[in-house]
DNA sequence: GTTAAAAATACAATCGATTGTGATCCTACA
DNA sequence: TGTAGGATCACAATCGATTGTATTTTTAAC
């Protein structure tokens, strides 16, 4: 571990073949592995380059390669606090990509859009910082998502597939999702589902559908009332859930949109003096990682965040590369653990 | 809301300068504010440079001002797993880094070293993709940090104050937050109190410091054999507390080194029949959002993250401008929820 | 109405790499 | 030994901006 000295200043490319007694044109090439330089030049200039510690200027090979050699993704905020989402979803999320964008040489600029520069994500790839873009949901931006015109081939979105999208869209099977959670539910017995979730989002109202589908397989239909509209915030159901079971409202499950939901609704119901999953069965979707240490431990639906991460970075690279490609649909899998009972 | 249709191809800045019929000089003055141009002309250029929708080019810009804009955050990753370390207190960290890099015109480069690339970090800077660094936590790293050498001119460390540091550091008064929550915890009347967390980590040692520093001036001594010596993963603290019940280690408290630690120590006491605060009271450290919405809400320490994040992009922006900059504490405060019970 | 000074603009070098093309070297074959 | 042709390498243009300096235009003062 002979941690080579950094040299004060960072060597050049012109340096470096001055040191190795060849053009740069030739350094150039031995350092991009070009069959034009014979191998023992080639060995030759990478030992120097090793011995000084050399490292290629990232801006001046993209502005001749035309490429910046970075992603950006875009994860949202909460509009009103100005604060980042505290889903650890999106910090899965966001480490899935780092590692994929990595494995593949590019760097992730991170972006969130706050009020005022709700166009960053677009002067990321106008200003050639990053060559493509990965956003995280659709929440509240599906329309301006559709807006980004010939920005299109370089985008790919997280979120859920409504058909209706003219992006690039990778997600979880919500439909599916949804249908596994109610599925499971009412398979156990239980009757009166409420779920709980922002419609207006299309991953949101997909889980949705999904719930009202598995009913319809078992021969009923879920009551429209046993709705609680929320954004992803847990702080928000937790107080909502609470003024519902005070309204008197009764249900038997709970179907949140997220883990962090599901778990903010079983503080909520065991509050108010609940059981989970005695009086009250659960269950979430995302599989964050503390959805096995909640007690009781949290039966949800697990969206593969890694895989997803690694297909949204495949596409989009591919899209760069000029090839088309189609939207895709990470499969889901219920994951049971004792929310439920049963 | 018309938004400009996008050129299929970005324009370039000698266009902008034809069409404005000036030299390109001028127009890099005019958009970078230069006295040194009329105050028609910039506006004529702003104009039209609007119009185009043109934006300047990172890369030329980069390579020619000698910096690139951007700056380096690194988040751990849990060593054995690969996986991102789910604990939403990187998340919200690297939110409040991004917000306030955003504010002063820097993109944020995020970096999770995996095993091979160790160096991600280094390559960052010595490619120039990023001027700076922020690296979060020490874990396992605060030896590798301090031989960064000639590059420490260019970090800021997020992690505990040990005075043994060469980098500049920010952080959490972690002595302080221990002792704050050991003092309310003997202050309620509770005698053993069990601490959770990773003693190797510097932040983790100091707010056990503090704990026994809150022993003394309460008269008494913190018993050594009551600390759970655990990575941050909540999994683990789920199942080595549940172990150490079973094995009949007694104690009426939990002190968690993170809120995610204490969550997990929560669920494995009622797991195990205990009553919290009933049996045991809870303290955990971050107050991350989910710790007001569980059952029962976290008392916990507040770290003030946002405040870290931008004071730790100010300071590398001062260091990266070749000024002098010294380690700063953020402070840090109780705050009580129902958890601990008194 | 000159002219000196100030203001505004144009010219040209430069940042550090990549890459098409031209020059040189070497091998092999006649 | 001469030379065709491939293997190496050097030369030079280029990517798109910034900035020091030279040049032109305008202003102001006499």
């Amino acid at each position: 571990m002979t941690a080579k000295i950094t040299p004060s200043r960072n060597i050049t490319m012109v340096e470096l073949a001055r040191l190795a007694k060849v053009d740069v044109s030739t350094v150039s090439r031995a350092l991009n592995d070009s069959p034009l330089v014979k191998p023992d030049t080639k060995k030759h200039i990478l030992k120097i380059a090793a011995e000084t510690g050399y490292a290629v200027n990232a801006s001046a090979r993209n502005l001749r390669k035309q490429s910046s050699g970075a992603i950006g993704i875009v994860i949202p905020m909460r509009p009103d606090s100005g604060q980042t989402i505290s889903d650890p979803f999106y910090l899965e999320m966001v480490g899935a990509v780092s590692h994929a964008a990595s494995k593949h040489g590019y760097d992730l600029i991170i972006s969130v859009p706050t009020g005022e520069n709700e166009i960053a994500e677009r002067r990321l790839l106008q200003t050639g910082r990053a060559d493509g873009l990965i956003v995280i949901g659709q929440a509240g931006r599906s329309e301006r998502l559709n807006a980004l015109g010939i920005m299109r081939d370089k985008v790919v979105v997280w979120g859920g597939h409504t058909g209706q999208q003219k992006y690039t869209l990778v997600g979880s099977n919500n439909l599916e999702g949804g249908r596994l959670a109610g599925e499971h539910l009412l398979s156990i017995g239980r009757k009166r589902i409420l779920f709980l979730g922002d419609i207006d989002l299309p991953e949101v109202a997909l889980r949705y559908d999904g719930l009202k589908q598995a009913h319809l397989d078992a021969g009923t239909r879920h009551d429209s009332k046993l709705v609680l509209d929320l954004d992803f915030g847990g702080r928000r159901a937790f107080d909502a859930l609470q003024d519902l079971i005070v309204d008197g409202v009764t249900f038997d499950a709970v179907f949140g949109a997220s883990d962090v939901l599901a778990m903010a609704a079983i503080h909520a119901l065991q509050a108010k003096g609940l059981m989970v999953p005695g009086d009250v069965s659960v269950v979430g979707y995302d599989n964050i990682g503390q959805s096995s240490v909640s007690t009781p431990a949290l039966t949800t639906i697990d969206q593969n965040i890694a895989m997803g991460g690694e297909r949204m970075v495949e596409l989009l690279l591919r899209k760069l590369d000029g090839k088309k490609v189609k939207s895709e649909m990470m499969p889901t899998r219920l994951i049971v653990r004792q929310s439920c009972g049963g």
